[in-house]
RNA sequence: GGUGCUGUAGCCAAGUGGUAAGGCGUGGGACUGCAACUCCCUGAUCAUCGGUUCAAAUCCGUUCAGCACCUCCA
């Protein structure tokens, strides 16, 4: 398997540390609203290559951690008159709702900044004492940047043009001894919720919560290293800085960075009014359809949302849906026998569907040709799968389908629903006017049904009903 | 200015040296009482110009267009 590093900008075959574990690391979003659709972009893609890992075997220890500390967070807290936890705690919540909705598994651990503030602590304190940071005159730790001789190595930048960059923004009252160096931690404003510390009481910076997190709950030296592109710089170079000075070792053997989702082509802000929650997209379309809209490109493409895009990607689900269904269906009055040999042979045939998907997957995760795989085994199963079939060469055909949209996180079942009994008086109805022919007594039920938001379809396996 | 990314059929999007996957949409056909579903058929020489090569969407260079990061945005 190989997965492109951002480090060497090349693919690289992929090794863990240790033999059929890895270990990962998310960055996860700021809780201080509703997570947008952006925010989403690499919970899906790193969730799918998580789900891909177990497939091959790995055990897989996925750390992803909610920052519920923050600028942000306190802002919100202030114009809402309430406790920044408060804020917190309610969008960890609604994200983690979000991300049900989206089929992301919960991460093995979800650590919270604000429970992590004595490991933050302890590594400040070891960087200070390496000469990796130092502590100005109002309580401000700083680090130390051109004492690591590695710091832009993860983003390829070149440490004197950073600083040229620098030198034109004038930053006013702080007391670095370089313009590059940032803050480890910071001094409490009115007001602020803050922490005792050595140096002041104060609150974390950002960048040092996530090297503390990923050393907790993974260790010194980790797998994979994962964000979206634009944390490259400076949150992912700075936890390098912070994690290697501290720990001596490398910090991420693979650095993974998803890319950006634009809306209609543009960036998506909240001044350009093109900016949507997932909830937003929640209220239109099962959250299932954001989830294959992104896994049909690459990740590390940048990806346009649109909502004609997003009809679009519905339907594209839809056959994969319908197909299963077929299946679902076919199941039930298939003779309970086991495979013929032509079966067999048949089944033996999508062998090549499953090589074709991991081949893709192996291939820097590139789901948008994995599921390429997916629609070619949908199609084999609408042009061959029928009635006549055994049960147990239709259960297999559907435990393939299954197994490859598990890995993507697409989930094919059938919601057990039942349908109140006036709907399904009406569907017998109708059934016996189109046996006596009387389709325009049998149209106008539909027409009904279809009111009250049932759509009908008369297959070959026998009417079929689902919701508008 | 620095560092990168992108430009493939109406739309989306794989493919990084051997003569263009897949999906959506369109049009035609089969099936169906009709509709829907499904199946079959239907489309591009890969932004531009030039070069390397027996062979390039794929490597090198030019031009054009769009985008990102370089200020705690995923």
């Amino acid at each position: 398997m190989k997965i492109l590093n951002t480090m060497s900008r090349k693919k690289e075959e992929f090794v863990p540390v240790e033999e059929g574990k890895v270990k990962m690391y998310v960055c996860g979003p700021t809780v201080y609203n509703y997570i947008h659709i952006g925010n989403a972009r690499p919970m899906i893609v790193f969730d799918t290559f998580r789900r891909y890992l177990e497939y091959k075997g790995y055990e897989v220890n996925y750390v992803s951690n909610f920052t519920d500390v923050d600028d942000k967070i306190i802002k919100r807290a202030i114009e809402e008159n309430a406790d920044a936890s408060e804020i917190s705690k309610r969008y960890i919540e609604e994200c983690k709702k979000d991300m049900e909705g989206l089929n992301v598994r919960p991460a093995t651990t979800h650590p919270l900044a604000t429970e992590e503030i004595g490991g933050m602590i302890d590594m400040i304190s070891t960087l200070i004492e390496k000469g990796y940071a130092y502590v100005s005159a109002d309580g401000t730790v700083y680090y130390r940047t051109r004492k690591f001789a590695e710091y832009g190595k993860l983003s390829h930048k070149n440490i004197d043009d950073l600083e040229a960059g620098h030198r034109e923004i004038k930053e006013v009252g702080e007391q670095k001894e370089d313009p590059l160096d940032f803050v480890l931690w910071k001094p409490k404003k009115d007001g602020e919720p803050f922490w005792e510390s050595p140096w002041c009481e104060g609150r974390p910076g950002w960048h040092i919560e996530c090297s503390v997190m990923a050393k907790k709950y993974l260790g010194d030296e980790i797998d994979i290293h994962a964000g979206g592109e634009d944390l490259i710089f400076p949150h992912h170079e700075n936890e390098i800085a912070q994690s290697e000075a501290a720990n001596g070792k490398t910090f991420s053997r693979y650095w993974m960075h998803n890319g950006f989702l634009n809306i209609d082509n543009r960036k998506m802000s909240k001044s350009l009014g093109n900016f949507f929650t997932v909830r937003d997209i929640s209220e239109k379309y099962d959250l299932q359809v954001l989830r294959f809209f992104m896994l049909q490109a690459h990740y590390r493409n940048p990806l346009n949302f649109s909502a004609e895009l997003m009809e679009a990607a519905a339907n594209s689900l839809d056959r994969i849906l319908t197909s299963a269904d077929k299946l679902t269906r076919l199941l039930e009055v298939a003779p309970d026998k086991a495979m013929t040999d032509g079966e067999k042979a048949d089944f033996a045939s999508t062998d090549r569907f499953v090589e074709k998907f991991e081949a893709s997957m192996d291939d820097d995760c590139n789901t948008a040709d994995a599921i390429t795989a997916v629609f070619e085994l949908v199609r084999f199963i609408n042009a061959g799968a029928t009635a006549d079939n055994s049960k147990e060469y239709i259960k297999a055909l559907y435990d393939r389908l299954f197994t490859l949209c598990d890995v993507l996180g697409l989930k094919i079942e059938k919601k057990q629903e039942t349908l109140d009994s006036e709907i399904e008086a009406l569907i017998a109805d109708r059934q016996a006017a189109r046996k006596a022919k009387d389709f325009a007594k049998a149209d106008e039920i539909r027409d009904k049904l279809l009111g009250m938001g049932i759509i009908l379809e008369d297959t070959r396996e026998g009417v079929k009903w689902k919701r508008a």
